[in-house]
RNA sequence: GGUGCUGUGGCGGAGUGGUUACGCAGCGGUCUGCAAAACCGCGUACACCGGUUCAAUUCCGGUCGGCACCUCCA
């Protein structure tokens, strides 16, 4: 199996260290608002890997965190914390906005028929590790404070620049980043913030003789040393948490394990609808709701994503999404008939060996589904079996064929008396039942029209 | 400004130094009571300019364009 090893920047032969067992970690969401199909994209090409991997006979172990504190607005260690800012726009605590996002999220991970991961794994359920992790980085000598919070110096750590290849002194000179007066360089960050007098910060724990909480990067390396042990087989998160988030993360761990955190790194790229980022400035946010009132499925999405590459940008349009919705529909109706003519459900081909070599080599999904289109004669209910398990794209319809049988046969005998009326009178109840017929010289079909 | 990605037929989208996926849409045909579907057939695409090569869409250089991240974000 060959995957993207972003800080190698090329494709490497994954090995993990136990060859029978992987362990993954997944950045999650910060439990603030209603994801987007943007956001789940991350998690339906990470789907995808797990079901590969355990395709390739691999048992998964897979934490997903569940951001609840600390992600402030702004990477610069400045601005709100999210939590609190969703909590102050919906008039609730910051306890309730997390248990109704996090539940938000679980919601659209069932229904997009996403595999849970092991853990979830919750920052706040975490604080104990994350302040030993904290105090580690004081005993080795890695931070400094100042008065809003515990910094980690990056200059400490000399391969900081490496993984994401930064031009540091270039951040340094660079006019976008706005930092403290009082940090010491442009690139440190806070591994634990102060909550000063007054101010008003509803998720707090003393520590350091002081209340405060903890910086965002914290949360992952903490939970990863708490859950999985570094290194860890496979890191997962979006492109955009190279240069900070993942970076962060990579020097916690050194600073205070002196360990590698992580051996693979994947990272995938962003949608964008109609050729623009997806943000709720420019009002084009697309939610899981949203697909199913506009007449698609999740499934339909999925399909969509997949027609791609989780390294490619992707630009979502309805027009495109209508195209995978015809092609989804197109191959379950292949297996309805297949239910009714009892071709293919025998023989053995190497179809099933085939369509893992093509997401094996680095989740080629899309080189995956042109093979399917070029076996679909001949593939068997098996091999369709085995396709959807590893897509999870809900493609083996319910097999009516016996329940419709006699509205068939019904049918043909109206159509045998030229009784065109009572023939009519079937289909188009049957069509209000989104069921087509077909009929062949060979007999007469149900086909599914959505 | 820095970093990275990218430019393939109407749309989407793989891939490859020579045989030129695949899907959607479209067109033609077969079939059909009608309709639909299904089935068969059809597109000769790889931004531009150079270079390397027997041969480049595929490698190298340049030009132009698009996008993303460095702000919040997967």
């Amino acid at each position: 199996m060959k995957l993207y090893n972003t800080p190698a920047r090329k494709l490497e032969e994954f090995k993990p260290q136990d060859p029978s067992n992987v362990k993954i970690y997944t950045c999650g969401p910060t439990v603030y608002s209603t994801p987007h199909i943007g956001n789940y994209a991350a998690y339906i090409y990470w789907d995808l890997l797990i079901r590969t991997l355990k395709a390739n006979g691999y048992t998964v172990h897979r934490v997903l965190n569940l951001t609840d504190v600390g992600h402030l607005t702004s990477d610069g260690d400045t601005g709100e914390d999210k939590l609190e800012k969703g909590a102050k726009r919906e008039g609730k605590t910051v306890w309730e906005i997390a248990d109704s996002y996090i539940s938000v999220f679980k919601n659209g991970f069932e229904k997009l028929g996403l595999i849970e991961p092991t853990k979830w794994a919750r920052a706040t359920d975490y604080i104990k590790q994350s302040e030993a992790l904290v105090e580690k980085l004081i005993d080795n000598g890695f931070t400094y404070e100042i008065s809003d919070g515990v910094y980690y110096n990056t200059s400490k750590f000399a391969n900081y620049a490496d993984f994401a290849h930064l031009d540091l002194d270039n951040l340094k000179a660079g006019a976008r980043v706005a930092f403290s007066s009082e940090k010491k360089n442009p690139s440190d960050f806070a591994v634990w913030k102060f909550i000063k007098e007054g101010e008003d910060h509803a998720m707090r724990w003393d520590f350091l003789g002081r209340p405060g909480y903890p910086g965002w990067h914290l949360e992952c390396s903490s939970i990863i040393h708490t859950e999985l042990q570094e290194p860890i087989d496979i890191h997962t998160g979006g492109i955009d948490h190279i240069p900070v988030h993942h970076t962060n993360e990579i020097a916690q761990t050194y600073g205070a394990y002196n360990k590698i955190l992580a051996n693979t790194w994947l990272h995938c790229n962003f949608i964008t609808i109609n050729g623009e980022k997806i943000s709720k400035s420019l009002g084009n946010i697309i939610t899981l709701e949203d697909l199913e009132t506009n007449g698609y499925t999740c499934a339909d999405y999925k399909l969509w994503l997949y027609q791609g590459h989780y390294r490619s940008e992707r630009n979502f349009t309805w027009d495109d999404l209508a195209a995978a919705r015809n092609r989804r529909l197109s191959w379950r109706n292949k297996i309805a008939l297949i239910f009714q003519t009892n071709e293919h459900v025998l023989g053995e081909s190497d179809f099933k060996a085939k369509l893992l070599t093509a997401l094996n080599d680095d989740l080629n999904s899309s080189a995956a589904f042109a093979l399917i289109d070029a076996s679909i004669e001949q593939m068997t209910l098996d091999d369709w079996q085995y396709a959807n398990e590893l897509f999870g794209l809900d493609l083996i319809p319910e097999d009516i064929t016996a329940k419709i049988l006699p509205r068939i046969k019904e049918r043909n005998a109206a159509r045998d008396k030229k009784d065109w009326p009572t023939a009519d009178n079937i289909r188009d109840e049957l069509l209000s039942d989104n069921i087509s017929l077909l009929d062949t010289p060979n007999g007469t079909f149900w086909q599914l029209t959505k």
